[in-house]
DNA sequence: GGGTTACCTTTATA
DNA sequence: ATATAAAGGTAAC
């Protein structure tokens, strides 16, 4: 077992930043959080300032669990108003991971018009169904399957995933992602405008589920995922501000307005907002 | 172009 | 219990 020290000024809650909803690989046991992170294996366990983990280098634990950021500057600087300022206040400690974007891609489509616990077993379906196993330190594990193996999966076995209408869209996504190895690498070039035009590409992909890619695969911080959760506190919190605007798409609005309040993070402010908004008040 | 609607399946709520 | 709405939306009309 290996240990990581905190440094000191760098806070960071693994509970949070596991379970908040950005990736759907992970569940915790007798105090062990275990996942798979793409093809990769680990467990981590939070000790106050150490994380105790198995399966991985430290340098990748450090880049998949975002350590090397620099968190308090990040949240100072879009900490503006009592609405985020109570969202930091409340979620400290969590941080964005940087996942594998070809699972990230496949994750988010699932995630469109579902629930978390739904999310979590069509990924650990699609995972069980065409990954390949791998050794991990609690026993047998499945890596995410690679766009080939998706792209040439059959009807049945897809069909077994129930992934309802997504299914489609997956397997025609895997295809396009197969058929373009450079994909990946050409989104992480582009600035964010030109990189969310290009995940849209992919069926099943729009501007919301595009956000949360280029967010939680891509560390593209000015990604602004705007779902119903974070619209309805948007839009109650800060009405002014989105009634100020022109006209257009309110999706793009409401981006736009967060990019140039929150500023280069407003993503990482989206992820604190989005938490507030379920755990906070309720709907309506 | 912006507003509506169907879409698979599961879970929560009435 | 059995029905109905809603769920980290998208594509088609």
């Amino acid at each position: 077992m290996k240990a990581y020290r905190l440094a000191p000024d760098q806070p960071f809650d693994l509970d949070r930043t596991l379970s908040c909803g950005q990736a759907f690989r992970w569940q915790k046991r007798d105090g062990w959080w275990e996942g798979v992170a793409g093809e990769t294996p680990l467990c981590i366990r939070q000790e106050g300032g150490t994380l105790l983990y198995e399966g991985v280098t430290e340098a990748f634990l450090v880049r998949y669990c975002g350590l090397d950021a620099d968190l308090c500057a990040i949240l100072a600087s879009f900490n503006r108003d009592p609405v985020i300022g109570r969202a930091i206040a409340r979620h400290h400690g969590l941080r964005l991971l940087r996942q594998d974007p070809w699972e990230c891609l496949i994750s988010f489509i699932c995630a469109q018009n579902a629930h978390i616990p739904f999310i979590t077993r069509m990924i650990a379906s699609i995972a069980g169904t065409f990954g390949e196993p791998v050794g991990a330190p609690w026993g047998t594990e499945r890596a995410f399957p690679d766009p080939k193996a998706l792209a040439g999966c059959s009807d049945d076995a897809l069909a077994c995933c129930r992934l309802g209408y997504r299914a489609r869209y997956i397997r025609d996504t895997a295809r396009m992602a197969a058929a373009d190895p450079g994909w990946a690498d050409r989104i992480r070039e582009a600035a964010y405008p030109e990189a969310a035009r290009e995940l849209r590409r992919f069926p099943g992909v729009g501007p919301k589920v595009a956000d949360c890619i280029l967010l939680f695969g891509f560390g593209q911080y000015e990604a602004f995922p705007v779902d119903v959760w974070i619209r309805r506190l948007m839009v109650r919190a800060y009405p002014a501000l989105l009634a100020d605007r022109p006209s257009g798409r309110e999706y793009e609005i409401i981006g736009a307005f967060a990019r140039d309040y929150f500023g280069a993070y407003a993503g990482y402010a989206q992820e604190y907002l989005f938490l507030e908004s379920r755990s906070g008040a309720g709907p309506e």
